[in-house]
DNA sequence: TTGTACGCGTTATCAC
DNA sequence: GTGATAACGCGTACAA
């Protein structure tokens, strides 16, 4: 441990570590050339203010919190990447936290987060269906927390999410305008208000076309491929769909391998069409028909709102109340490939 | 700020806050029930020992800083998971940094990092060539550095590595073997070791077959997508190569857009080849051949042994020197598929 | 313009 | 088994 603190560096200047410290924060007037010579000794003995003490001072880690619930996902990482872009412009760190889709860890992080550690929190949820009410007990805290993408109604948070149900509306209208009539749906948790709301524009787009809801077209999935796989070739098999509406990307990815392996030609045996992020799904055989999130911009937007709640960004409006939850909603877009078209 | 502190909780219990700092810690000896008193009463009022006063105090951030070209990215995502497995496991927090691949970022992150924030860094380093020297003076400081990927070969530091050398020869190899002679081989950024490694294997595999390695068919690219395609459709266009081996997964999607853009059949016309972490290589059209990276793996083995080092796990051996640094190489998959081999 | 002194919240050390 | 105290490194009100 060499590492210098204000003291040693006082010392070496014949200065007081009040004036080392001014030099830094620019804050109180101070000479300009005592300020230079302090920070040329600081650049020589390599010193910079301990960020451990400085935030036990003014309780701020310049840090935030990411929860999601993976990394290695398309979606995701985007936005994490959009994120980071608004958190380092703020000076901000950002803390990742996967939770793996296990509400347990999830409870976990939230309460561990709660100790000073970082000033807000930015979360996608997981799926669990379990009491969630434990939030509440923290929302009463001064640490702001946004949600996007996944998120709990019942809490009373900030939240960015993109227009599910219309894209969900317009995705299934476009699978049955190209003569699909037996459209199965892929969930994998109903549960989440982003399943429901992608549900209903499901259901409403057959309804408005005067096709039946069937229940049994209603599929529920897992987040494990192989899992998936046995799932979907039981329902390929079975219930011989013409058409697939995935919520999710994994499970479009899942129905192409089904449909790899039974050899049904995507586009002209079944049409498939998903949620997705995937940047290369034009490359895929055949080239999917998507409908892509920003989910870049959505982490952009989430952190600026966690920013105005920080007071670190000025206020939209002119209004001041920091307690106001902000909700903003997104446009994807749909994408039609080769997967919802067939041959031409 | 409703948060609670120490001496507020100690003062209801009608105790002292050293009392209540050891029912937290489980240190010394403390009464049974005074205990039990005491973690009931702090769950009551919600109350968590504050981190940044915790951390000033024995100068240990339990933070970890990850730092990495881009996180939009299979390779680099997956690793992230891998270390943050390890990471939570060890009860460490994750910091994300992006540097884009801008050296200048890279720069400050590094030296920002080196005020207690972080106890450690794993990183995977920028392309640039300049002068990396910077580092040398943080490596005499106590924080330890495990690179993965991407290094630089003058840093004495730990280092998580791939047989880079020997896939891309075998890579190569095959692409021999299946009857390329004009083999284009793609790269970001020829400074880096682990590009210079590839290529070493590309030039050895050409050379053990009796073919020349000729200055022009080495490309470099960048990281645009827009940008590689020019590049690439001059390079189909004029050097007519009957094999790609593209050094990174994003100049082998570019390949794909300027073959299906200029109708040249994958795998008849041109057989394709590269480093990769792409889940749905076998989805694409053709199914991508790939040298598989374990991305996760590697993002394990760099957490651990930054833990090793920061003396979180018992050493490997029974050498207890802490500036011991470790190489590790794992191992890569050459997965083959149609894209390297045409027509059945 | 600069220096002094205190407190941020915690925990280890020492005394009782 | 428990309480008082000092110190971690910094930043600011106050004094000079």
């Amino acid at each position: 441990m060499d590492s210098i603190n204000i003291k040693q560096l006082a010392e070496k200047l014949n200065l007081s570590t009040s004036t080392v410290s001014r030099a830094f924060r620019g804050h109180s007037d101070i000479n300009k050339e005592t300020k230079e010579k302090i920070l040329a000794m600081a650049r020589e003995l390599n010193y910079q203010p301990n960020h451990m003490a400085s935030n036990l001072r003014d309780k701020k880690s310049r840090t935030i919190a990411v929860i999601v619930p993976e990394i290695a996902n398309n979606f995701f990482s985007r936005a994490i990447n959009g994120i980071e872009r608004v958190a380092r412009d703020n000076g901000y760190h950002v803390q990742i936290y996967l939770t793996n889709d296990d509400f347990d860890r999830e409870v976990a992080f939230i309460s561990q987060l709660h100790n000073g550690r970082v000033d807000g929190i930015i979360m996608s949820v997981t799926g669990e269906a379990n009491d969630h009410s434990y939030m509440h007990k923290f929302r009463k805290k001064s640490i702001p927390l946004v949600f996007f993408d996944r998120m709990y109604d019942d809490i009373n948070a900030s939240k960015v999410s993109t227009n599910d149900y219309d894209s969900s509306f317009a995705a299934t209208k476009h699978l049955i305008d190209k003569g699909c009539t037996r459209i199965v749906y892929l969930v994998v948790n109903k549960n989440l208000s982003i399943g429901k709301m992608r549900m209903q524009g499901y259901k409403d787009a057959l309804e408005s076309a005067g096709l039946p809801f069937v229940e049994n077209l209603v599929i529920d999935c897992s987040n494990e491929l192989i899992h998936n796989i046995d799932i979907l070739e039981g329902v390929f098999r079975v219930i011989k769909p013409d058409g697939v509406f995935a919520s999710v990307e994994r499970l479009a990815i899942a129905s192409y391998y089904v449909c790899h392996n039974m050899n049904l030609k995507i586009g002209d045996d079944i049409k498939i069409i998903c949620f997705s992020s995937l940047e290369i799904a034009s490359l895929l055989n055949p080239p999917l028909s998507t409908i892509t999130q920003p989910a870049y911009d959505m982490g952009v937007e989430a952190a600026k709102i966690l920013f105005r709640q920080l007071g670190m960004i000025e206020e939209r409006t002119g209004n001041n109340d920091e307690n106001v939850s902000e909700q903003v909603v997104l446009q994807s877009d749909l994408v039609i490939r080769q997967s919802t078209l067939g041959l031409k």
